[in-house]
DNA sequence: TATTTTTTGCAAGTTAGTTGCAGTTTATTG
DNA sequence: CAATAAACTGCAACTAACTTGCAAAAAATA
């Protein structure tokens, strides 16, 4: 059982070059959270991330202000796993197709697991070889409605 | 296409019914807040809510108490629809057994539409038909890991 | 190197949602 | 029906996620 589809680690020159590409500047704090997302087994909320790179290092606003301009690039993804904050993951190059994946997380101890197959009963079934139970999903669509476009 | 999958309308009698089957003292704002979101075409927000009862006939703590409430007993349904808030709906008996629905909504005008079918490839198409474009959706499960059960 | 643009830390602000408390309403029990 | 217990409410204060304005610093550009 998978729990990571593809290997998504990038190095720092790797970062660096992702974030020129997509007009931002090559600083140690943007690198750094790039790299902590890529390495990252699970989508990080924007404390821990905070945490990781150590409070005395950068401040707090400049994480939301880095995690904002990614998600505008569509360099990561903001997640809503039923917490009441965004996770947020990095998206490498095969995600950036057409293909997704979910994540399933455990409401009691908060642990996460992800997952590549896309297909409702498939999912419920993988869940349940994994030994999850009382299995809820969020399925919420976005879009640009036909006023709007 | 059908936005309202079954007519979960309650009367003022059904909804106090309701509170007592579940424990819940019947006041004058919960039942307020039980009829709102049954009549409801959409999921609301706690301050709309707040807005449609009128903020002179009671105070936002007690809607957020009573959300609150409702979602531990199973009455509503929590959904994040990318905003950043939760908006509540009332589950009606079809609702409380395995059927469930999803929504679609502008990233626009923020206009909400709901839909019975759960198929991700089914909701594509019906989207599309409706005008939708550029659709994006959240399919995250949460459940109880083998550890916590 | 000089200039422009972007980023950063700091501090203050906003908003969703929570909590403690005292007074009131609703439910329960005799 | 009255008395007691339990649940509910408004108010005010609070927490946590997230935003914003500003001036200094770092990075990009010419």
């Amino acid at each position: 059982m998978k729990t990571k589809c593809c290997d998504t680690h990038i190095s720092e020159e790797e970062a660096q070059d992702l974030l020129s590409e997509n007009g931002i500047s090559r600083t140690k704090i943007k690198t750094s959270i790039l790299l902590l997302l890529s390495k990252s087994k699970k989508p990080l909320s924007a404390s821990e991330i905070y945490q990781k790179i150590g409070p005395k290092n950068c401040d707090i606003s400049s994480i939301w202000r880095t995690l904002k301009q990614f998600h505008e690039k569509g360099i990561t993804r903001e997640l809503n796993l039923g917490e009441d904050f965004f996770r947020y993951e990095f998206k490498d190059a095969h995600d950036k197709k057409d293909h997704h994946h979910h994540h399933i997380r455990c409401r009691d101890c908060g642990d996460i697991k992800q997952l590549e197959e896309c297909d409702l009963s498939a999912f419920e079934k993988m869940f349940s070889k994994l030994g999850f139970k009382k299995m809820e999903h969020y399925l919420e669509f976005t879009g640009i409605c036909s006023k709007c476009s």
